[in-house]
DNA sequence: CTAACATATATGAATATTCGAATATGTTAG
DNA sequence: CTAACATATTCGAATATTCATATATGTTAG
């Protein structure tokens, strides 16, 4: 992948969010996605989409549904690039983090 | 800075570029980066006000020229990323880097 | 098979980005 | 002041991105 296209699926608000809600959670399917980032479906998919094309992103089908992944084989140096935004900036995600987290307890128990 | 407007401003080949070279050459003026990037000067200014604008690299008048470097107020991580880019990609500015070298030498002897 | 649900894709409109060409501004030398 | 040079800005055209809406695909339960 050419340098500026990484650098450009960090660009936008929504791939961004869904980058830094990953390397926090491990995985995550695409309604809790669009729950917490309180998007449209189509929206969230077509960004999922974008971050898949270009390798930063894996996904895996289970049942009904689909989780996605940061790629394990994603350059390390682009891992600590997106480690470095997540724990530098945490309010970016302040909210989407609540929304997520209320979601994935109620989920559970 | 909105998180994602940082990365925007790093997810453009030209202005990438700039911000890679000044990491590995202290201060450049227009013509210097003009130079390297073979680009026209309207382009590379373009860019470097877009970059000035978000307070990614200062400025300073000297003379006719115009000496830009990396903004000494910029957050240490994103000085990191900014590293990290660098040292993990150096093709990507290689040939610019070639260019820049044996016009720098040129002037100074 | 069918209904219900999770996710993906297509389409077209709105907006943003980028560029080259032309022009403007600011500085220095003479 | 004027010429020459370095840099900045403007403008319109071309292209790319993003979105909402509508629709399609794939999976499971019954």
């Amino acid at each position: 992948m050419p340098l500026p296209q990484f650098f450009k699926c960090l660009a936008e608000d929504t791939r961004l969010k869904i980058l830094l809600l990953l390397k926090s959670h491990a995985e995550l399917c695409v309604c809790d996605l669009t729950l917490a980032l309180a998007s449209s479906q189509p929206k969230v998919s077509r960004h999922l989409a974008e971050l898949k094309k270009h390798g930063l992103v894996s996904d895996e089908r289970r049942g009904k549904w689909i989780y996605y992944r940061l790629n394990t084989a994603l350059a390390p140096w682009q891992e600590s690039v997106i480690a470095l935004a997540l724990s530098n900036t945490p309010d970016f995600i302040h909210v989407e983090n609540t929304l997520l987290n209320s979601h994935l307890n109620e989920r559970c128990c």
